[in-house]
DNA sequence: ATTTTTTTGCAAATCATTTGCATTTATTTT
DNA sequence: AAAATAAATGCAAATGATTTGCAAAAAAAT
């Protein structure tokens, strides 16, 4: 059962690829892969780390800059979301696509990082359109203490 | 009315530099003058620009890094807050320190930086702290096309 | 199977930010 | 007010993440 799921999720990420006009490539599905099954954010040293120490490796050896170019590209076809806390380092999780959108906390002392699933801020989005902008998007993120650290 | 209004912000500024322990300076001085006039977020080489054709510029070159550390300090004694819009450059803005918070729209065209003085999220903050988070801080900013640019 | 296009790997360039240190300026002490 | 102490400034160089150039390799199209 878990291995069909794993190759049904090969396929449809190697279909979105197509989709995307990008060409499949064994970096481009490994990092798919990885974000798709962890719900979380990961720094580029991250995804290189956690890809080096995966049972089915890449064969080529795991580049900054290949990781990067391949996100950049990911990210322009909406199957990666970048996520910015303002420390220097982007980070980067699995994009459904289908406009769902959810925002993070993150643990002033240990870093540790959650998803938060909701998103009510309809109210200012409406004063904002009120002010005549339009495509109108946001960043938020929150800052605090998580249980383990206070 | 006007000079003497000026005089008077001048005073306060020294005095909020004289309580957070900070040496008055004309640097520091002529950085909170321009950012306490100013509605709106500077960058570094933006304040640079500006206090160099200021009617009273500074005797002394005015260098990034003296910039840079002043603004460093003036955050740190909560005279000055930093935005970041994530485009990799820091931004000030002048911090009343008296818990007022505000976000930002910015332009995703012409880069225009508007305030926005409502922030109603209070219904997520809840749900970090039922998390168990505390000391929760958040950053929010909002991007679109404004007016102009549409 | 061959050509064309895209991606990868490595090195080097960028760009904003940060740090080191000698000099200057501000504050404190005499 | 002058001397001593502490802090800030200016310049250069270091840092660190990101970005780019280009030749080699891999994938897609013919």
């Amino acid at each position: 059962m878990k291995g069909h799921d794993h190759a049904h999720h090969k396929e449809d990420l190697a279909e979105r690829l197509k989709q995307a006009h990008l060409s499949i490539t064994p970096s481009r599905l490994a990092i798919l892969e990885l974000l798709h099954e962890s719900h979380r954010v990961w720094s580029i040293e991250q995804l290189i780390e956690a890809l080096k120490r995966r049972p089915k490796a890449l064969k080529g050896s795991l580049v900054f800059t290949t990781i990067y170019r391949c996100l950049l590209k990911l990210e322009e076809a909406k199957m990666v979301r970048r996520v910015d806390f303002g420390d220097g380092v982007s980070r980067f999780e699995f994009d459904t696509g289908e406009g769902h959108h959810h925002h993070h906390i993150v643990c002033t002392q240990c870093n540790a990082i959650e998803a938060l699933e909701d998103c009510h801020i309809k109210e200012i989005e409406k004063n904002v359109k009120k002010l005549g902008y339009q495509n109108i998007s946001h960043r938020m993120e929150f800052f605090g203490l998580c249980k383990g650290c206070s």
